[in-house]
DNA sequence: CCTTATTTTAATACCTGATACTAATATCTG
DNA sequence: CAGATATTAGTATCAGGTATTAAAATAAGG
């Protein structure tokens, strides 16, 4: 068959423009030696966009990823406050949130997840994590939805202490205890942190 | 002044741009009640480049972006390494990682930090974080470049005990013990989709 | 070898969302 | 009212295309 040549470009053609989606079709021809009316051609039986429609997908998916990302500032989602006192959060381990190999959920976002909603219970991102005492129990797999359950545990001079635990269908996967001191006022005091 | 109408008129272009850069000159002067030409002067004045090129920057910045979250998976950079005995990874505080009130980095980033390359030492995406003994010393602000130094100070029938310390221009601002133990088995894996 | 089908180029008209520039009106302000 | 500022109009031009029609080039088949 003739489509030999047709075939390999349109691979080739597919595989410059996942590197570098701006390239235009002037550029993809010069780069590919044939005219550009044989580029439009390939893509339109390639079904890739133009350049600009291109462009424009990508920053609109990107814009939703992003946002998607943000929220991972708040890691978990709270399901019931009483400030000062204990907090309920929860968080469903999505595959991406998985090492490839084991399958196994990566320990920071169980950390991430018990470290946020101590904070939350003391009322502040303005808040110090003092100290944290880490225990790892049982691997967690994707899918598994997490309850993560934070208590004060005492309160002294601007400093609070509080357990978090992380059950997945009641079986406990991690605890932490955390020291958490709020912060004053702006960065007047940075030093002296110790716990 | 006669500016007035136009100082407001600016504000509103901003802010209406911000909720959705993908607008045209020609959708801003129907929503603004003013002719094409006033806008594109208005976007002149306030430096705002047209609509392509908006897509096209968030199109670009967004791969970056993503990217950079993608490797997030490795928090921190690998510099040095000796299998089964010691490493050290550095990692740049930016400030989409500390929370805005008081400019100190999120606890959750050193821990991550220190737990990859943890693992890293003992070569394995493939192992579980047992036990984690966290202490925060000091509060880290945006653009410190974190030292991590991790060395495996015992090794058990199958766990490593590995302490990890991070520096911040050499003050120490945290330190954990980590128990890795390597995960035994490949545990057959789940199925694969898509290329 | 000539004929036919496929592939590649070429050429032209038109589109969008602009820039760049010139010039004419509005509108306000003293 | 004059003069300055702000707004609108109009035209030429551009990039990076689409859409369409038509002519070459190439390959193959019989």
């Amino acid at each position: 068959m003739n489509s030999a040549k047709k075939v390999i470009r349109h691979e080739r053609l597919f595989k410059m423009l996942q590197k570098n989606p701006f390239l235009t079709d002037e550029q993809l021809a010069k780069n590919l030696a044939v005219s550009i009316q044989t580029i439009r051609l390939d893509r339109l039986s390639l079904n890739i966009p133009e350049l600009r429609e291109r462009t424009r997908q990508m920053a609109e998916n990107a814009q939703v990823k992003l946002k998607a990302i943000d929220k991972k500032d708040i890691v978990g989602d709270l399901i019931d406050l009483e400030l000062n006192h204990s907090g309920i959060s929860m968080m469903k381990i999505t595959p991406d949130m998985v090492l490839e190999k084991t399958g196994v959920a990566r320990g920071y976002y169980m950390f991430a997840m018990a470290n946020t909603l101590a904070l939350a219970v003391v009322d502040a991102e303005a808040a110090l994590t003092g100290v944290g005492n880490v225990k790892y129990k049982v691997p967690v797999y994707a899918g598994a939805t997490l309850v993560a359950k934070a208590e004060v545990i005492r309160r002294e001079f601007n400093k609070y202490i509080i357990w978090v635990k992380i059950r997945n269908n009641n079986e406990e996967v991690f605890r932490a205890k955390f020291i958490i001191v709020p912060c004053p006022d702006e960065r007047t005091q940075a030093n002296e942190d110790r716990a």
